[in-house]
DNA sequence: ACAGCATGCGGCC
DNA sequence: TGGCCGCCCTGCTG
């Protein structure tokens, strides 16, 4: 068998597609379920002891809605001292963490050597039928486990550790598939501290939560209109920021069922959503009316709401996405251009030449950032993955495998693990590269 | 406003 | 084994 099949058959899918419950319309039930935080992430390590903790505490000393974090017998981690925690969590003693805690410091940065990294056939794998428009990791460090959309509606996860198995068991070899949705997956959003909760939106106009223990996605929004792209700002879960229709934007309450913001943001469909790290009110959007815009979201009028920078670019933008450290932006656009926006209040836009002209059947290339504010990733057309720096504006290096057998046009860098890269093609195969 | 074009990949014969 | 068909979709041009 090769390296890249695992005996993905239609017939598979057909058969597993309709094995997950998708619950009528509904409205959310406020219940999130026992906090499964996996991983407490701060500074450079994991510390599981914070997770036992805090799941202890939070079932003892709420109060009301909001409850106090002890964690004096929890080790600091690195040079963070962990205390004063305080979360949010409802009458089940269940919860996601929120308020004080800063997010900014969550995840790992640093440098790396691309060269480095390598793409292992074992961690190739056909995981959905035809175009995977999302992929992402979960967000948690002892577990490589890779979440994926695709233009059917498929969702499938992917645990890189289970056993290759040599008879085509996906189950076995650690592939999971689903169909919540019926058309292309436009977001996944997994909760950082409750990694069985995971929010998915759609062309199809619905957003859903997958409770993973039960094996359901009940619907939490939907609309007559297309979603076009989906994020949460990091420091309030509560709340999902998705792109609607021809430049629509809207905030959605998760816990309240309700909008509470609605704003025509550009002209034509918007493309991607993003925070900045220093400052999370600060937000990015990219779109198909070419251009890519800063807003803040303190100030934005319900009229003709002004953004605080336009990054203007010669065709359709499929991404802006803030640096590690939130002082930079890379955009990604059909006129082969990726951008490169810096300065303290983002005057200075680079364009660097590269070739995004992926056509009908490859989903876009999306520039994504590494592990540190020097390097910009994106897929090319020669099947290859384009290391790009935007101090020297130009690509600096090229991954290259005879195990790619397609475009990868989707990545993910691994919110923890500095050098696990995922990439995903047209095809359904995601490709994970690790340090060698 | 709307018809048409171009693009890569998996599967099928 | 090679070539060609279907994909049912997006940005853009004529």
């Amino acid at each position: 068998m090769p390296p890249d099949s695992t005996g993905l058959t239609n017939d598979f899918v057909e058969s597993v597609k309709t094995t997950v419950t998708v619950s009528p319309a509904k409205p959310l039930p406020i219940v999130l379920g026992p906090l499964s935080m996996r991983d407490a992430y701060c500074g450079e390590k994991t510390d599981r002891n914070l997770v036992q903790t805090i799941s202890s505490i939070s079932k003892k000393s709420q109060m009301g809605n909001l409850f106090k974090l002890e964690v004096d017998d929890i080790k600091p981690c690195k040079d963070e001292t962990l205390s004063g925690f305080v979360g949010s969590c409802d009458e089940m003693g269940s919860g996601f963490l929120d308020g004080d805690v800063d997010n900014s410091k969550f995840g790992v940065r640093g440098s790396l050597h691309f060269g480095s990294l390598t793409l292992k056939p074992d961690n190739i794998a056909r995981i959905v039928p035809g175009r995977i428009t999302v992929v992402r990791f979960l967000p948690c460090s002892d577990l490589r486990m890779v979440v994926v959309g695709n233009k059917f509606g498929n969702i499938s996860f992917w645990n890189l550790d289970s056993k290759k198995e040599e008879d085509g068991d996906a189950a076995a070899a650690g592939i999971f598939l689903y169909r919540p949705h019926s058309g292309p997956i436009s977001g996944i959003l997994a909760q950082q501290y409750s990694l069985s909760k995971i929010f998915t939106s759609c062309y199809d106009g619905f957003i859903r939560l997958m409770d993973v223990e039960k094996n359901v996605f009940d619907l939490v929004y939907s609309t007559d209109d297309a979603i076009f792209s989906l994020f949460q700002r990091p420091d309030n879960v509560q709340s999902l920021y998705f792109g609607e229709g021809y430049g629509g934007f809207k905030i959605w309450d998760v816990r309240a069922g309700k909008s509470s913001s609605e704003r025509v943001l550009h002209e034509h469909r918007i493309n991607s959503i993003d925070f900045n790290s220093q400052n999370p009110n600060i937000m990015a959007t990219s779109s198909t009316d070419g251009s890519a815009c800063l807003w803040d979201l303190r100030s934005m009028a319900a009229d003709k709401p002004k953004a605080l920078k336009i990054v203007n670019h010669k065709r359709a933008v499929h991404s802006a996405y803030f640096s590690p450290s939130g002082s930079s932006l890379a955009t990604t656009s059909f006129d082969n251009t990726v951008g490169a926006v810096s300065g303290a209040n983002f005057e200075d836009t680079t364009m660097i030449f590269h070739d995004n002209r992926t056509g009908r059947w490859i989903s876009s290339f999306r520039a994504i950032w590494g592990w540190d504010d020097s390097n910009i990733i994106i897929g090319n057309m020669k099947r290859g993955v384009d290391v790009i720096s935007p101090a020297l504006r130009s690509t600096i290096m090229t991954l290259q495998s005879p195990h790619m057998s397609a475009i990868p046009c989707r990545f993910h860098a691994h919110p923890y693990e500095v050098g696990m890269l995922a990439g995903a093609t047209s095809g359904g195969q995601v490709y994970v590269w690790t340090r060698s």
